[in-house]
DNA sequence: CGTTCTCTTGACGTGAACGTAAGGCAGGGT
DNA sequence: ACCCTGCCTTACGTTCACGTCAAGAGAACG
C-alpha cells in the first residue's frame, strides 16, 4: 500500500508540486484518470506551459476522490463533498446550502456503517456455516 | 420505506410468490432491473408460462443485491456472494473457492468500515469547521 | 542535429447497468 | 368479436467512468 498523506509520497520533499508520473506512481492511477478528473472540475493542477503541475490540495482531493469512489459515490457527488471541503470566497447563502448538503450526507453516511455492520455480521455468520459444511463434506469424503 | 422482510411486502401472506409488478412496488426497482437480474443470473424466478413468478428465495436475494449495490460491489461481484448465500449442490473444491472469495470479501468490507469510520469522523470536523465559518459570517452580517 | 521520452489534446471505443421503444401473446371485461 | 391491460422478448440507446489510439509539442540525451 502507498502512503498517501501530503508529505509522504515518493517525490522529493522539497517538491511542492507533482507532475502527472509522479502522481500516478503515488496513488495507483493512470493519467487518463487524473486529466478525467480535472476535466470534471474535481482537480485543479496548475499549468506550467501545457504540463500540469499538481499541488499539496490536489492530492489532498485526490485522496478524498478514491475514498469517495470506495464508498459508492459518483464522482458528481463527490465533486459536491469536496466544494464542501475546499471552500473559497462563497456567497453566505451559497456556502450554507452545501453546509446542508453535507449534514444530509453526513446522515447517509452513518446509515450506510449500520448496514455494513449489519452486513458484516450476517456475512460472518454464512461464512460459519459455510466451513461447517465444508468440514463435513471433508469428512464424507475421507470415510469413503 | 418499504419494508422489506420476506413476509411483510404488500402481497397477500398466502402468496407464495410475486409478480413482477408487486416485487417492483415492494422493492422500488424496475421490471426491467428484475429481468435484467435474471438476466444476469441473480435471481431465478419460476415461469407460469411465460411469466416470471417471484419467490421467498429471490425476495432474500434481492434485499442482498440492492444491499451489496450501496456499498460498491459490481453485480458479478454480488452474483459471487449470492452463490456462496446459496449453496447447491456444488463440488468441493468449487464450494470451497466460493468460501475464500467470501473470506476476502469480508476482509474487504471490514476494511471499508474502518475507512468509513474514519471518513465520518474527519466530515465530521470538517462541517463543525463550516458551522463555525457560517455563525461567523452571520456575525459580520449583523454587525455591518 | 536527430532520436527518444514524456506529456499534451482530441476523438473514438468499451463495459457495466440499466432505459426505452417496438411489436407480440394471453387473459379479462363489455 | 373487440379492445384494453399486463407481461413478454428483441434490440437499440444512454450514462458513467474511464481505456485506447492518433498526432503533435517540448525537453533531454547522445
Amino acid at each position: 500500500m502507498t502512503d498517501m498523506l501530503d508529505t509522504a509520497v515518493s517525490a522529493p520533499a522539497d517538491t511542492e508540486t507533482m507532475t502527472i508520473r509522479e502522481m500516478c506512481d503515488a496513488f495507483d492511477v493512470t493519467a487518463r484518470t487524473l486529466r478525467f478528473y480535472e476535466a470534471k472540475e474535481l482537480l485543479f493542477p496548475i499549468r506550467e506551459g501545457t504540463r500540469r503541475l499538481f499541488t499539496r490540495r490536489d492530492r489532498a482531493r485526490l485522496k478524498l476522490i478514491l475514498r469517495g469512489k470506495r464508498f459508492g459515490f459518483s464522482l458528481e457527488e463527490i465533486r459536491q463533498l469536496l466544494d464542501l471541503y475546499y471552500v473559497g470566497d462563497q456567497q453566505y447563502t451559497q456556502l450554507s446550502r452545501t453546509y446542508e448538503i453535507g449534514q444530509q450526507r453526513l446522515a447517509e453516511m452513518k446509515a450506510q456503517r449500520e448496514e455494513l455492520d449489519t452486513a458484516i455480521a450476517e456475512f460472518e455468520e454464512r461464512l460459519d456455516w459455510g466451513r461447517k459444511v465444508l468440514s463435513e463434506m471433508k469428512a464424507r469424503e475421507a470415510a469413503a
